[in-house]
DNA sequence: ACGCTAGTGACACCGAGTGCCACCGGCAAG
DNA sequence: CTTGCCGGTGGCACTCGGTGTCACTAGCGT
């Protein structure tokens, strides 16, 4: 958060050795079998010095997430009226994530741990709660509504989560690129999920 | 969960003593200031008979929440196939959170807790996880797809997000009932948000 | 040489959760 | 009545995540 970005930016890196020793420790022994002081340990550090680089065990695993959500609130702002309201944060969503090919792997890790292990999957709800509530006041802006009436919360919630389950397709797949996985489910949840009427006209 | 459900239910009643305790002073004090000697003070055992009856001091809150997802697989699997897959899970919503009016204000209490507190707010993910797997499976049912594909887990997480929504709004406002704000959230996210698209046309 | 500051490590402390053992109640068999 | 079993319980010690405090060091300007 601050101007820490001077020339051999001694904090940030120390921060990066922690979060790929944490990645990598999470990933053979399992989240729970790894202790703060075995991550700070591999990273050279004191365990008093993890905590202040990572308020939370967990924490490790989630990068900069607040730059990230950060972004996605700048992008939602940049978006012209002149798109739908879905499909401008279907874009939003898409471009937040365009990784460089070379981030794909440490992103994978970063995800399978945290849809796989418990602890990270209770933590990352704190998560989603900052990017519903930016989308949420996207929907808002665009619709005139409250931010906190049914629908912004709504599309921002069900959005999440057809990002999220672009993300866990994604990940298992492994074939299909992430834009194309996202397209998929915001194009399926935009249009009231077409494939689960193959023939029938809903007779009531 | 056991057939424990004698005559004097001492173990069911001392559980739900243990129960109103943590939610009395979870609301009043706070969740995180709340010690767990305390809630076991103030129903009367000891802090490790506590942890014999919840895991967790978070699951006192969620009063037993495996046989509420246990109802709604139920509820799921007897749902016929006349009616849209849609239709079908937002029945089974209601049906399983069709409380009787004595049992609101706790319902109430749980809900605010969850919804408030960022330590339950992270637990509930896990308890929605379950939810969603139920789900899933039922559209898997339903559409032949695999449940790990991206339709079954995207229409799992956005109608368990319209539902969760529901459960926001309905807390918040407290005029209309749980199930009209369910069915509001069902209907608005089966028609793809009509309401995002006022009078305009979808220009591209 | 002086002080200031940022980053760090050591230590003590709290609270959630767990394993272990000892205790006490009832209850059936002898 | 005594013996032994058994489910529920309490006490205790321990691990581990997280926090507050303090002392130490390195750099840097004066």
């Amino acid at each position: 958060m601050s101007e820490t970005t001077v020339v051999a930016d001694p904090r940030g890196e120390t921060r990066l050795r922690i979060e790929r020793a944490a990645l990598d420790l999470f990933t053979s022994e399992g989240f729970d079998e790894v202790t703060t002081d075995a991550v700070a340990d591999a990273a050279g550090i004191s365990r008093r010095t993890f905590f202040r680089y990572f308020a939370t065990k967990a924490d490790a695993v989630w990068g900069d997430f607040t730059a990230h959500v950060n972004r996605l609130e700048v992008l939602l702002a940049a978006a012209g009226d002149h798109q739908p309201v879905l499909t401008s944060i279907c874009r939003a969503y898409v471009e937040v994530n365009d990784y460089a090919t070379d981030d794909l792997p440490m992103l994978r890790q970063r995800l399978r741990l945290i849809f796989t292990e418990p602890a990270l999957q209770a933590h990352s709800q704190v998560r989603y709660a900052a990017v519903d509530r930016a989308v949420a006041d996207h929907v808002a802006r665009r619709t005139g509504a409250s931010a906190g009436a049914l629908v912004p919360r709504l599309v921002a919630t069900s959005t999440r989560a057809a990002a999220t389950t672009a993300f866990e397709v994604w990940l298992a797949d492994g074939r299909l690129p992430l834009a194309w996985a996202l397209h998929d489910a915001f194009d399926e949840l935009a249009a009231g999920f077409p494939s689960l009427r193959p023939a029938r006209p809903a007779v009531r």
